[in-house]
DNA sequence: TCGGTTCTTGACCGCTCAGTCAAGTCCACC
DNA sequence: GGTGGACTTGACTGAGCGGTCAAGAACCGA
């Protein structure tokens, strides 16, 4: 499976067939089709469990911190590391969003996770921590901003994640003028 | 070319096919491979048309104005209203950034456009408007928000594009916390 | 050693695809 | 009316696809 993932994400779903992986795996093709129904279903179950991993990530990250806009940055910065590490999977991500037969099996797990920071941000909001916005939208809006930094920065340019994490960090939390022009 | 946008969008550039397209038009596959090399040429020519009227509209919108964080705004606010009126294309440049034989002529393109943010900013910063960072990092992380609040806010739950841009321009100068905390 | 289940093989099938091309049609210009 | 280039047609081709399946191999309890 991981082979799969690795093709697909150089080559693009499509391009990528399935007689190419079993002959990179030096199997038959019987094999392939008596572990999974299709090649679609292969793919969901990347999908799957590329975001059940991440997930996992996010929470170990976060721990029991008890400082909501820390536990925002914790998961941020988790995200990253783990875009990082798992470069074809948040290549792969990126292309199913874009392909009508995945997006809505991704969707259900990006909402759940943004359901998450969600929860942070209303929490630090009723605390008077950060300015009074539609937290949905704030949430989105920093899931973005880290899935095109790394995108960018990490896997384009090869610049260090935690670096970029910094600057991604920054930006959520004070923007462009932090608080300069005031 | 405006049909097989829309086809390319709704199911994916690999699995609409060329037969697809000119029956769709109601012309023989003649006409197609006569005024286009090849499918993919086609989705590059797309690609290309796309980014240069994105570019002019923003410019547009930009005018003369001589404030550099103003010159942000309306240039985020000039892309998101692109793609709203555009969500086909959208779509398609968000599926070009995931493969290869498409990536390398978006990257071109976006960077030109990143390019005239960063300038924006670093005027913005030497005029002591923008806290210090990488010009670079925040640029791409407008660019980042501003497409990732589109799909989801505009694009999957169609809300009004005007109040989304308000919303992720509050979000690219003040951040989450906008200095509540200060 | 045997019978049965699990796992593996790769030739094969039906189908669809991107792209070709011989055979036109149309029309401006002489 | 005739000529030639611009444009159009759709049947066709060779290649490659996802998926099937008859034929085993490997293993295991009895």
């Amino acid at each position: 499976m991981a082979f799969a993932v690795e093709r697909f994400a150089e080559q693009g779903y499509h391009p990528t067939s399935v007689s190419e992986i079993v002959s990179g795996l030096g199997v038959g093709k019987g094999v392939f089709y008596w572990y999974f129904d299709s090649k679609e279903q292969l793919f969901l179950e990347i999908l799957r469990d590329a975001q059940t991993d991440l997930r996992r990530k996010q929470q170990q990250a976060i721990g029991d911190d008890q400082d909501p806009v820390r536990r925002i940055e914790l998961g941020l910065r988790a995200t990253m590391s783990w875009s990082e590490a798992h470069r074809a999977h948040h290549t792969l991500i990126r292309f199913a969003a874009t392909e009508a037969a995945f997006a809505t099996a991704l969707q259900r797990g990006q909402e759940i996770a943004v359901a998450d920071v969600v929860k942070h941000v209303k929490e630090a909001m009723a605390a008077g921590r950060v300015r009074d916005t539609d937290p949905d939208i704030v949430a989105h809006a920093m899931v973005g901003t880290a899935a095109h930094l790394t995108n960018t920065f990490i896997h384009e340019r090869g610049e260090p994640a935690d670096v970029v994490a910094d600057a991604c960090v920054a930006f959520c939390l004070h923007g462009l003028l932090g608080g300069a022009d005031r």
